[in-house]
RNA sequence: UCCGCAGUAGCUCAAUGGCAGAGCAUCCGGCUGUUAACCGGAGGGUUGUAAGUUCGAAUCUUACCUGCGGAG
């Protein structure tokens, strides 16, 4: 008899690419795709646990194996149980391995063979971040799906960076794959559950394809990928900086290549547009800070497109956000309102700005998932963007 | 009534004889595995009024106007 899985997913049904499936975690099920609120540091910023869990019925979040790292460190949140047990998320979590921040940081790192040296962004001291070491992390915070340490090069890299970053993810990969599997047999693991008839209990990993905008390096670092072996599959480097053309080449070219039977996750990704853009290429699960960043900058999105609340026309608005949304926020409150917070820099802004964004993309998912099971997807997909537009085709005069 | 101080962008203030600026506010843009309640841009001036000195005045002189303080 085979060892269980840590994960199971299951495609219930499809319509041309796309797919719409069910993620089954040592902590709950999701139903894919799924957009995955980003809570970089143990927090969804600017929304309570109560609001995730219930109102907007979030299945997963991420946290970041970097900032929870430098802060509150290791040994606080081992001592607290892990991260379910200290932020008290019941739900899945699934946690970034620091590859990012080794790319988004910039002149702040150093990066070897061996790993990562960083100059941390809270006080300047010099820390060091490996595959094994980002394992550990992860381990110690028992997220129920661990990202492996990736190298991710700028989007518009040349052929040739594109290629050293892609083999030495592929290196980094297997050092994650095998420090990994160690921690799981040591126990080290602080999100462990009991075993159930199909799952293991133990935590899942998922592997990460690079090479940049070059579609044959990313046929090769999806095959070293897949040859190690990982419960799931990720795209990463793209929407770092290159033409958004070049990201639908490779994500039209790549995700089609993944295996069937794993779930596909492009990572960072993005507009509700881009969101709807790749299922249709046959990507399951997201994640993208856009939701809750612009709620706290004064965008909303909405089925019409996006509204920037800093605009004076939104001033006497007395309609909610979205007309057709049925969220806590725009059950209650008014674009005017929602504009006079903002400019007055209160709080609630950003707390019912974030409500309302994620709310639109959880939202929409669902939308896209339903559209997929009753086949009706390209027909979802193509009103879905035609609404989005309706803003840019308008003036303002015509909006009031 | 006299004496003193002050008047510069919507607001608070810089510029002390040599290209009138800043912060805030306003308007607009951006944000894609969060160093981000953030970042960027724009509009906005007869320097209280009027005369004078000077090559050149927000700046020096005089008068007036307005405000504040003091004296009576």
């Amino acid at each position: 008899m085979p060892p269980k899985p840590a994960i199971g997913f299951a495609v219930l049904a499809r319509d041309g690419e796309a797919r719409a499936g069910l993620l089954t975690t040592r902590r709950g099920l999701i139903e894919t795709p799924v957009f995955m609120p980003v809570g970089t540091a143990g927090t969804v910023k600017g929304v309570r646990f109560e609001a995730l869990e219930d109102e907007l019925d979030a299945r997963i979040i991420l946290g970041n194996t970097y900032h929870l790292w430098l802060r509150p460190g290791v040994d606080v949140i081992r001592a607290c149980g892990g991260l379910h047990r200290f932020n008290s998320w019941p739900r899945a979590l699934l946690t970034d391995s620091g590859g990012f921040q080794v790319w988004s940081l910039g002149a702040l790192r150093k990066i070897t063979e061996e790993g990562t040296e960083f100059r941390s962004h809270l006080d300047g001291s010099l820390k060091f971040l490996s595959p094994e070491i980002s394992m550990e992390v992860q381990a110690a915070l028992g997220s129920d799906i661990v990202m492996a340490f990736d190298e991710c090069a700028a989007g518009d890299a040349p052929p040739d960076v594109s290629r050293k970053s892609m083999e030495l993810t592929a290196r980094w990969a297997s050092r994650s794959r095998v420090r990994f599997d160690g921690l799981q047999s040591e126990e080290l693991d602080t999100g462990r559950t009991d075993e159930t008839d199909l799952l293991s209990g133990a935590q899942a990993l998922f592997g990460i394809v690079q090479g940049g905008a070059h579609n044959d390096l990313r046929r090769e670092s999806l095959a070293r990928t897949v040859e190690i072996g990982f419960d799931g599959y990720a795209v990463g480097g793209l929407s770092v900086g290159e033409e958004k053309s070049a990201m639908w080449d490779v994500v039209g070219a790549l995700a089609p290549d993944m295996p069937a039977e794993k779930p596909r996750y492009l990572m960072g990704v993005g507009t509700p547009e881009d969101l709807v853009e790749a299922v249709s290429r046959g990507v399951d699960m997201f994640d993208c800070v856009l939701p809750t960043r612009n709620g706290r900058t004064g965008q909303a999105f909405t089925s019409r497109g996006k509204m920037n609340l800093k605009n004076a026309q939104w001033a006497v608005d007395t309609r909610p956000l979205d007309e057709s949304c049925a969220c806590a926020v725009c059950r209650r409150h008014s674009r005017a309102y929602l504009r006079h917070l903002y400019m007055s820099g209160e709080i609630l802004a950003s707390v019912l700005l974030t409500h309302h964004n994620l709310g639109f993309f959880l939202d929409t998912m669902r939308r896209v998932r339903q559209s997929i099971r009753s086949g009706n997807f390209t027909k979802f997909q193509r009103e879905f963007t035609e609404g989005l537009d309706t803003y840019s085709r308008q003036n303002v005069r015509e909006l009031v």
